[in-house]
DNA sequence: GTATTGTGGTCTTAAACGTGGACCATGTCC
DNA sequence: GGACATGGTCCACGTTTAAGACCACAATAC
């Protein structure tokens, strides 16, 4: 509630917008957790398994209110929430799954590039002279 | 150079891997002003308006280490250097359209939700009793 | 009866991260 | 001589994040 939220609504951008929102390193993995199924806060703590309890809460709360999620809390006894993808969420996943194809056909790559770059790579980089 | 580099290489999820490299809110618009056309360190700089020197500097040399992009030195006067991508780069920017493509096509449907839910939009978050 | 477990979170504290600005060496412009 | 531009790095400071304690409640275990 600081001075970036107060801003957001007139970011010109669309993509700067949505990449300050859901470019976090947990969203995509949430929405992705939540892809199909229903899912209550300590199973996607549990299935993310590394994402703390304040970081999942947090995360989860702007993805509602960005309307990805939808929150419906059960009066029940032991009190039960349950998450999941609104129609709008559940669009995103197209995008999101052409990431994670091109992810699962380029990781060898990357890791390539990165072992190369380890072992003194920058023959490359201080080439032209 | 801390530790979580150190176990990066045997990250057994890539799309994991991946969003802990490019999911980091600058990668992606790095990426995307390189999309057809070199660039120089101060070019960039300007071209995303808010980045700082700092993490522009981190994120293009993540981005190296990681295949993305090719950074040549040329030894002029005032020293010169151009950023480029790479084969891999550019076969990033597939998937990359298609999410901004979206981001397009639906920011209207997010400033919306959020203006709702900014409104006391827990009409709905509190009803099932 | 008392301790433990599980529910969904919030709060605290400390460490990690990001920011703006200063700074560096070099060369040109005014 | 002073300002600006080049590509960065470094520092001090403020924000963000993480781990774990804590809460209230109910069921289960002992």
């Amino acid at each position: 509630m600081k001075g970036k939220d107060e801003f957001a609504f007139e970011q010109p951008c669309p993509i700067r917008d949505i990449l300050d929102r859901i470019g976090d390193q947990w969203s995509l993995l949430v929405l992705d957790a939540l892809d199909g199924r229903t899912r209550r806060f300590n199973e996607l703590l549990r299935d993310i398994g590394d994402i703390s309890k304040q970081m999942l809460s947090k995360t989860l709360k702007r993805l509602e209110q960005d309307g990805f999620v939808r929150r419906t809390l059960y009066a029940q006894v032991p009190l039960r929430v349950e998450y999941a993808l609104t129609d709008l969420g559940r669009s995103f996943l197209g995008p999101l799954q052409g990431l994670v194809c091109w992810a699962d056909a380029h990781h060898k790559a990357i890791v390539l590039a990165r072992r190369r770059y380890a072992n003194g790579g920058d023959a490359l980089a201080d080439a032209v002279l």
